[in-house]
DNA sequence: ATACTATGAATATCAAAGATGGTCAAATGG
DNA sequence: CCATTTGACCATCTTTGATATTCATAGTAT
């Protein structure tokens, strides 16, 4: 007997498949199709669509509500998911965000403004907190705001 | 589903598009437009139309009752000021920062993809800590990427 | 005329109900 | 032991309804 697990994960890769980078469902209404517990489909989000394989998801609760699942873009030039997975561990320092982000910003994947914003995000002065936490924290900004350029729709560019 | 909320959030914004800076509506009138309860009209209102989302709302009762909603169009040196010198303290909620945020993006002073850029710098993800700290943290990334806004108004002013 | 009152026409408020998704630990199964 | 599956409980957002408040106007008493 195949775990549902891996029906769910087909059935939503399936969905993308069809050229959308993302995909918007509802927790319950997917439950209710593959009968099984709505945490159920949590589970399937939080064991196989993480950034580690390539997605991103966010959701809204309340009437209305969905889960929007982001396929991660390949980034062309530069690496942003080896960044995300590999570079960026549990700390970073503040010298390695700079690299990072200027090597961003020369290839062209972010502009000089965005770049501006991103260092200032992780700066020391953004980030006031015991030294012994400031990497951890950094890390964790870093990353967050690197998701969010991975999921950018590929499109206009500057 | 679409929620409700959002169409009427919409639709309001579609009458300010429209080139005026205010716009008065009445309450029951809007209500049976879009079938639902009055108290709907209030609730999108304030959510969605609050000083830090850039709006201002004013209204009257009675007979010729009415609600007026005032779209503000701050200087941006200004506003910005204001913003990171009173508006934002020790420390700020999530959601605070989000009606901040998409302000600066409504007004043009920021572009679409650097609001998420920032989104994704103050979001719950990127700041890992226990929840008594994580509005004090948001506070100084959010000001610190204010200031560097602020340091780049002089010369892109249209 | 002036002041007061009654009435109807709006909006405001607030709490409850409804509609989602999230979390976590326990049960289950290979 | 590890991955899956479930269920009870929680958090958040939307929608509604009952009740309170405010305003304009018409009517009434003096």
């Amino acid at each position: 007997m195949k775990p549902l697990t891996d029906s769910i994960e087909a059935f939503i890769k399936s969905l993308l498949d069809e050229g959308q980078a993302q995909v918007d469902v509802q927790r319950n209404e997917l439950a209710q199709y593959f009968r099984c517990a709505p945490s159920q489909i949590t589970y399937v989000l939080s064991t196989r669509f993480t950034p580690d394989h390539g997605y991103v998801i966010e959701s809204r609760r309340g009437g209305g509500g969905y889960i929007r699942i982001v396929r991660l873009r390949e980034s062309r030039g530069s690496n942003l998911l080896y960044l995300i997975n590999q570079r960026i561990g549990d700390t970073i320092s503040l010298k390695d965000c700079e690299a990072i982000i200027s090597q961003l910003c020369e290839n062209g994947v972010i502009t000089e403004n965005e770049a501006r914003l991103m260092r200032a995000a992780v700066s020391a002065d953004a980030i006031n907190l015991p030294v012994a936490f400031k990497d951890a924290l950094r890390a964790g900004v870093l990353r967050a705001m690197l998701l969010q350029i991975a999921s950018r729709v590929e499109e206009e560019d500057a």
